[in-house]
DNA sequence: AGGAAATTTCCATTTTTCGGAAGAGTCTTT
DNA sequence: AAAGACTCTTCCGAAAAATGGAAATTTCCT
C-alpha cells in the first residue's frame, strides 16, 4: 500500500564528489559520522604514525573544524593521544580492541593448551592462524625453546599477518573456502616470489589447493623464505567448517621436510583433531539419522 | 574581552569526572554519533564476544533502530562481523589498529634488535613495555630458548597487560612519572596480593618507588607470582623522559635474584642505554650551554 | 620579535540522526 | 505443522546534532 514511497530524494546525489574517503556507502541508513570518525583512525599507519588536524582533514577531504571535533572525541575516548607537538597518534587503548578480536572467536582459549602440549612434545614452534581475505592472521603461537629456531623467526606474534598463498596455513585455509569466496580471494591476490619455490601462477596455485584439500594437510617447502619448511593441519568447528589451521615450522638445518611430514605430521594432525573436537566437531556425524 | 570564555572550563575536567564510561560527555563540540558507535565496539569483551542488536541496545540504552544503523556501518567498515546466528562479533580488521598502535611510537622498531641481541647473549626472556594508566602494556618480547622458561610463561605477548604495581617494569615506569600523574595512578590502583612479596600498601609502594628512582632500576622478587624474579631498566627519549622499560625475567630455579641483578643487570642497563641513545637521549646534555 | 601556519572555538544553517512503528524473518512452543 | 513470541531490519516525519566558514588563539619558523 505505501507503494509510493515518496520521491524524497534523500541525499542520493551528494554532488560530484565521487570518492568519499574509503567506501562509498552513501546510503541514508549508514552513519556518516561514525564512518568519518573511523576513517580518521585509519589514517594512522606505520608509515605515518603521527598526524595533525590539517593532515587528516586534507587526506579525508573534510573541513578542519569537523575534523577537529572528531579528533577531540577520539582523544576523549582514548583512541587517540595528543603528543607534545600538538599532533596526534593512536592511543594505546585500541590494542585492547585488537586483543578482544583475536580472542573473540574463543579459538585461542580453546586451542592454547593443545598448542602448548604439542610444542612440549616436539620442541618445534607451533602456530594457529585464521584466514582474513587473502592473508592469514596469527591468533596464537607456542614458540620452541630450541636454539636455531631464531633463524626462522620472522618476528611473528598474535596479530601478525602473512600472505596466504605462500604459507602452509594459508594454502590449507584457502583450499577449504567455498568456491565463491575462493574466487574472490584469488582475484585480489598478487603472487610475488618470496622463496625458491613460491607458487607464482594462479593456475598452479589452484592445482596445489586441490591437492591440499585431497590430502587433508598442507606443506610449505621454501615458498615463503629460503630453508623454511612447515606443515599445517585443519581445525574444524561444529558446523564442519575449517575455521583455523595449526602449523609447525622448522629450519631445514634442523629437520628435513620428509622427516617433518612423516615423524611430526601425525602429531600435528592429532592435535588439530583434538582442537576440532573441543570446538564440537564430530568426525562421523549421524545427527540426521 | 573574551576573557570570560564562558563557564566551560576547557579541558580541566579531566580530573574529577573519573568516567562518563558509557554515558555521554555532553559537550556540544563532541560527536555523539562517533561516541555511540565506538561505545558499541567497547561492548564486545572476552566474556561477551558475541552480541545481538538487542543486547547492545539494552547495554547502551539506545533504541534498536539507532543501534542497528551503527552496527551495519561498523560491519560495512569491517570493524564487526555478522556470524551465522545473526549476531555480531568484532571483525579481524581491528587487530590492525592494535598493531598500528603498538608500533606507532616507533619504540618497537628501534628496540627490537637490541632486545634480540640481549636475549642471544643471556638466554633469558627479554621484554619491553610502556605504562598505560595503572597497567603496563607489553610492546615487544624476545623469548628465551631455555627449557624451564615455560614455568614463568604467563601467556604474555605484545598487547598483553599486567598491573604495574606488582611488576618490575611497572614500578620503574611509575617511579619516573610526574608527581601529578603518579597521584592519579595511585588513586585508581587496587593492590591485590599476587605473589609472596606483593606490595599491598600504598605507603610501602610509594617508598619502593622512591628507592627505584634512586637506584635507576627495579627488581621484582616474587611480587607477581611465586618463584618469579625480574629486573628492569629504563629507556629514555630525547626529552629525557622515561618512555619504556626493558626487563629480564627468570624462574628462581634457574638463577637467584642476586645473581640476576649482579651478573645480568649490567647487560640489561647497557641495552636500555643503547636503546635510549637510539631514541636520541644524551647522558650529558649540554644543549643549553 | 614578527609573521605565517596551524589549531581551536563560535555560530547560523541544514543535513544527518533519532526512535516509534510497521514489516520480515527466525526460533520456540503448543 | 501452525501459532506465538521474539529479534532483526526498514521506513519516515520530527528534531537534534553535525557542518564548515570565519574568527580567535596558540605555536612554529625565520
Amino acid at each position: 500500500m505505501p507503494r509510493t514511497s515518496a520521491n524524497n530524494s534523500k541525499n542520493s546525489d551528494y554532488g560530484q564528489e565521487p570518492a568519499w574517503s574509503i567506501p562509498s556507502l552513501r546510503e541514508p541508513r549508514y552513519s556518516q559520522s561514525l564512518e568519518r570518525g573511523l576513517a580518521i583512525l585509519g589514517c594512522f599507519t606505520p608509515e605515518r604514525p603521527v598526524l595533525g588536524i590539517a593532515d587528516i582533514a586534507d587526506e579525508l577531504g573534510m573541513s578542519r573544524s569537523t575534523t577537529h571535533r572528531y579528533v577531540i572525541t577520539l582523544v576523549a575516548l582514548g583512541y587517540l593521544e595528543q603528543g607534545a607537538s600538538r599532533k596526534y597518534r593512536l592511543g594505546l587503548r585500541v590494542t585492547d580492541l585488537g586483543m578482544s578480536a583475536l580472542n573473540s572467536t574463543g579459538l585461542r582459549e580453546h586451542s592454547h593448551p593443545y598448542l602448548e602440549e604439542l610444542r612440549q612434545r616436539t620442541s618445534y614452534t607451533v602456530n594457529l592462524s585464521v584466514l582474513d581475505g587473502s592473508e592469514i592472521l596469527y591468533v596464537d603461537r607456542a614458540r620452541s625453546f630450541r636454539r636455531g629456531q631464531s633463524k626462522i623467526d620472522l618476528g611473528l606474534h598474535p596479530g601478525s599477518r602473512l600472505p596466504a598463498y605462500c604459507t602452509s596455513m594459508g594454502k590449507l585455509l584457502m583450499a577449504h573456502l567455498p568456491e565463491s569466496e575462493q574466487r574472490e580471494v584469488f582475484s585480489e591476490m598478487k603472487l610475488t616470489k618470496r622463496g625458491p619455490n613460491t607458487i607464482t601462477s594462479k593456475k598452479a596455485l589452484r592445482e596445489e589447493l586441490d591437492e591440499v584439500r585431497e590430502a587433508g594437510f598442507a606443506v610449505n617447502d621454501e615458498e615463503l623464505a629460503p630453508e623454511l619448511h612447515s606443515i599445517s593441519a585443519p581445525v574444524r568447528n561444529e558446523a564442519r567448517e575449517v575455521v583455523a589451521a595449526v602449523n609447525m615450522a622448522a629450519h631445514s638445518s634442523m629437520i628435513s621436510l620428509e622427516e617433518l611430514v612423516d615423524a611430526l605430521g601425525p602429531h600435528l594432525v592429532s592435535t588439530a583433531d583434538r582442537i576440532s573436537a573441543r570446538l564440537g566437531y564430530r568426525r562421523n556425524d549421524e545427527s540426521k539419522a
